[in-house]
RNA sequence: GGUCGCGUAGCUCAGCUGGAUAGAGCAUCUGCCUUCUAAGCAGACGGUCCCAGGUUCGAAUCCUGGCGCGAUCACCA
């Protein structure tokens, strides 16, 4: 137990020894004192009243006197309206900071807990490249992934690819009619790209097709329904699911290209992941799930042959689950997926699924389907949803060409740290790769950082300037707090000897030591929500508190040594705490920059 | 229409299970580089926390009802 903790337990067992009220151990509120009052924790007085029977002046000050005679943590308390604020001795501080450096690892310590999870994220349709929404989920699934790691929990990555489906048939048929057999080593585009190429030009033909039906006299719904290319599309997806051999051959070959090009995507973004799940492998299983569903009259099958789920014990709709003509739908999919899932892993503790929050209504049904199926795993399993990526000019839609590529943002972001980087001109002795490679450090972590400091449940907006900008809330400027640091560190050799009891603390230096203190409760709160924006704008705020600190830091020539070393080691310390924060949202820091 | 989510400074966002005078960044303005990195620091300006009720010592936070925005309710994925 370190310092701080053994001072909230001290006051929680005095006051309720006091009172003789055994549940305050639980209910009482200590908080951290605001900065316009003296005093660092503060008791709230007000949920005890009943039991002090005196007015909140009167039991606060009657629980300072007590705790001050008690023993000897406290400097002093003063009383503000019913809130007690307790002034806590320089030396428990010195003794949290003492605790808190010779912990070998910050973060929480990696006892496992024993629990195996597995996050979904990434998870990409195989018909055009990667997007910025896409980023957002990668990101975030990756930082949840190393968040549910360092509270001790074992975590599997995994990605399930939409392979299958009449998206995939669009690009091939538009392929097959216009492509007169370009590759990627023939256009020089990437697989993915080229792919996307297919799937735009399906939609433009079909639009073509649509109005031109609609001109000749059709209705607009009858006509959406009756353009030849989508006729093309949807009879290649029952060849599919029959084993034409030309259409799987030609849909493993475009298939390939695209993974081809998202691998090199996922390089550059440095992610990788432990098990890949493909629809075209999973969606058979959910069919015969759905079969066993309709065996024990779960399911109920139509006239026409279709299958549904009667949810009306919910209160939604039923759903369908297999078509008329007996091929699959996303549901059937998904539902194999999870119970594949659960068979290749059957100790998992849960499964997180990174989806956008377009799909809340397609996860809620696929629970409530997975919970009548009677697997008991189904409560186990959670849709992290996040919003939509929207740019300033509004949404991003792939039809309109608003669409921001994942692949061109990356390169362009890196340009603009180069430049930016170049014109600060500190990197005098640096070689191009060096260069380069701070710059991808740089780049990276700046469009990590702006997209994971905001809650993943709402929507937000993103600003292509502001988001290369280095300045303010970003992830390069905590990157430049650390790198500062470090080239403090390098200029000094040995800082692990002071006497701690005889340092005299500065309040901006008490500020640091107390914002380090949040750190594992910051990191705890965020894998509980599954939200790393709790974590990153900790992060930020910690780098604010140091570079005030650091400001008036004249380190190298400090007459008083044991200040010095002071000083030193709080500066160590909050190094560590950036770099396994940082790692823990996926962001490098560099050294030097 | 039903369901779910959101609504905080000009803009982008924090605000944890209810706590003191609601906080950051950007933008605008004012200071600060001869010592370790000024991608920085200090300060000013900026608010009907969408509205109305309720719960209580206390509400941006919880509840109810409105208003606004968005998503979704497909034999699309």
């Amino acid at each position: 137990m370190n310092t701080v903790e053994a001072v909230y337990a001290t006051i929680k067992q005095e006051v309720t020894h006091l009172y003789k009220e055994p549940a305050l151990l639980e209910r009482l509120v200590i908080q951290e004192t605001k900065k316009e009052h003296k005093g660092d924790i503060t008791l709230i007085t007000f949920p005890l009243l009943k039991l002090s029977k005196k007015n909140p002046v009167q039991t606060a000050q009657e629980i300072g006197e007590l705790l001050m005679d008690k023993n000897k943590f406290f400097e002093s308390f003063n009383v503000v309206s019913g809130f007690l604020n307790l002034v806590l001795k320089k030396e428990v501080w010195m003794g949290q900071l003492n605790y808190l450096n010779a912990l070998e690892s910050l973060g929480k310590p990696n006892e496992s807990t024993g629990k195996l999870y597995m996050v979904e994220y990434s998870s990409p349709n195989t018909n055009k490249p990667l997007h910025l929404g896409h980023l957002r989920n990668i990101f975030l699934g990756d930082a949840v992934v190393s968040l549910l790691k360092s509270v001790g929990h074992k975590v599997i990555k995994t990605q399930i690819i939409n392979d299958r489906g009449i998206h995939i048939c669009k690009s091939m048929v538009a392929w097959l009619q216009f492509g007169n057999g370009e590759t990627p080593e023939s256009s020089g585009l990437k697989g993915d790209h080229l792919v996307g190429k297919y799937y735009v030009l399906y939609d433009k033909t079909f639009k073509k097709q649509v109005a031109l039906l609609i001109s000749s006299g059709m209705d607009e719904k009858e006509a959406q329904n009756s353009a030849q290319i989508l006729k093309d599309a949807q009879e290649m997806l029952i060849k599919w699911e029959q084993n034409n051999p030309d259409v799987i051959s030609l849909w493993k070959k475009m298939n390939g290209w695209v993974y081809d090009g998202f691998d090199t995507t996922y390089q550059s973004l440095k992610i990788s992941f432990d098990h890949i799940y493909y629809e075209s492998n999973t969606f058979k299983l959910g069919k015969e799930v759905v079969q066993r569903g309709i065996d024990k009259k779960i399911f109920y099958r139509k006239e026409d042959q279709s299958i549904w789920c009667d949810l009306s014990s919910f209160k939604l709709d039923d759903k369908l689950l297999i078509r008329s003509d007996g091929t699959s739908v996303y549901m059937t999919q998904d539902i194999g997926t999870a119970v594949q899932r659960f068979n290749d892993y059957p100790s998992l503790s849960g499964v997180v699924y990174t989806v956008g929050n377009e799909q809340n209504h397609h996860f809620n049904v696929l629970f409530k389907i997975l919970q009548k199926l009677d697997f008991e795993w189904a409560k186990h399993c959670h849709h992290l949803s996040y919003g939509m990526v929207e740019l300033p000019d509004g949404k991003m839609k792939s039809r309109e060409g608003t669409v921001v590529d994942a692949d061109d943002l990356l390169s362009s972001v890196i340009e603009e740290a180069k430049k930016l980087t170049l014109e600060r001109g500190h990197l005098e002795g640096m070689n191009e790769e060096e260069i380069n490679n701070l710059c991808q450090k740089i780049g990276l972590g700046g469009l990590k950082y702006f997209l994971l400091k905001v809650d993943p449940k709402k929507k937000m907006s993103f600003n292509p300037i502001e988001s290369i900008d280095l300045n303010g809330h970003t992830g390069p400027f905590i990157q430049y707090g650390y790198a500062r640091i470090c080239s403090l560190l390098d200029r000094v050799d040995d800082y692990d000897n002071f006497d701690y009891e005889n340092v005299e603390l500065s309040n901006k230096e008490l500020e640091v030591i107390k914002s380090i203190n949040n750190f594992d409760e910051s990191i705890q709160l965020a894998a509980n929500e599954l939200s790393p924006a709790v974590l990153a704008n900790y992060l930020f705020s910690l780098v604010k508190t140091y570079n005030s600190f650091y400001q008036d830091f004249p380190i190298l020539k400090e007459p008083n040594s044991d200040v010095k070393s002071f000083r030193i080691s709080l500066s160590s310390l909050t190094a560590k705490v950036l770099k396994t924060g940082m790692g823990i949202l996926g962001i490098e820091l560099p050294s030097r920059m």
